[in-house]
DNA sequence: ACGTTTAATCGTATATTTGCGATATAAGAT
DNA sequence: ATCTTATATCGCAAATATACGATTAAACGT
């Protein structure tokens, strides 16, 4: 009864769900957002402005990172953090490829 | 204590978390593959091609039809999937426009 | 009417995620 | 050396997600 058969796919389809599942909650979205905004990286800003305990802020900066949608840099007491745009490139443009593009030869579909 | 805290964020950012958590898994990645290459719409072959059970494929489809990616239709005793476009060019909008557009102010970030 | 085919739903076991408080760690300030 | 500040990690409880077999439901062919 293996529960989870996330193995049974190819790499590809598995980069893409991880990168999607890194984005598969508000919190980190948020997150995203923040950093995308502010051209200095952030650390514990992000956890005056989130609604959510700071381990768990911390958790969620975790996940992103190790996603590798942000990349986190130590600076004395404090970390910070930066959108990783080369990965948002890329996954952007797995995901078009994946999609977007047939979109053109498939915009009639049917239901 | 309660455990999920996903209502104290933006109707937005809830959206695309949506979006995201609906493509967090590489079946359902694999199952829009094969709905965006196909002209027309699948049902049942999808769980030939998926190696999971037909519950367990069933289910997967009926998430990504909750959330809007994909679109359902009866045909008699089986069913018709298709790529709900609209939605994938809305939520590729906003996307884009969340993180790739600041993207070009940006670029030299920090770490 | 009856059996067959196709797909949805139910029940359930297990795994993973989310969230928090408490604690640990590490760097600066005094 | 000690205290403070900033952040990461641990341990746990509750919520969700994943997967499957069994069952149900609906439509078609005979």
């Amino acid at each position: 009864m293996a529960v989870h058969k996330k193995e049974a796919f190819t790499q590809k389809e598995q980069d893409l769900a991880n990168f999607a599942k890194a984005m598969a909650h508000p919190a980190r979205i948020a997150i995203l957002k923040v950093l995308a905004q502010r051209n200095e990286c952030i650390c514990g800003e992000i956890v005056d402005l989130l609604p959510l305990a700071q381990s768990t802020v911390s958790q969620h900066l975790k996940e992103l990172k190790t996603a590798g949608l942000i990349t986190g840099a130590v600076d004395g007491p404090r970390s910070c953090y930066c959108i990783n745009w080369k990965a948002f490139e890329k996954f952007n443009g797995e995901f078009n490829f994946l999609f977007t593009n047939l979109k053109i030869k498939n915009e009639k579909a049917c239901c």
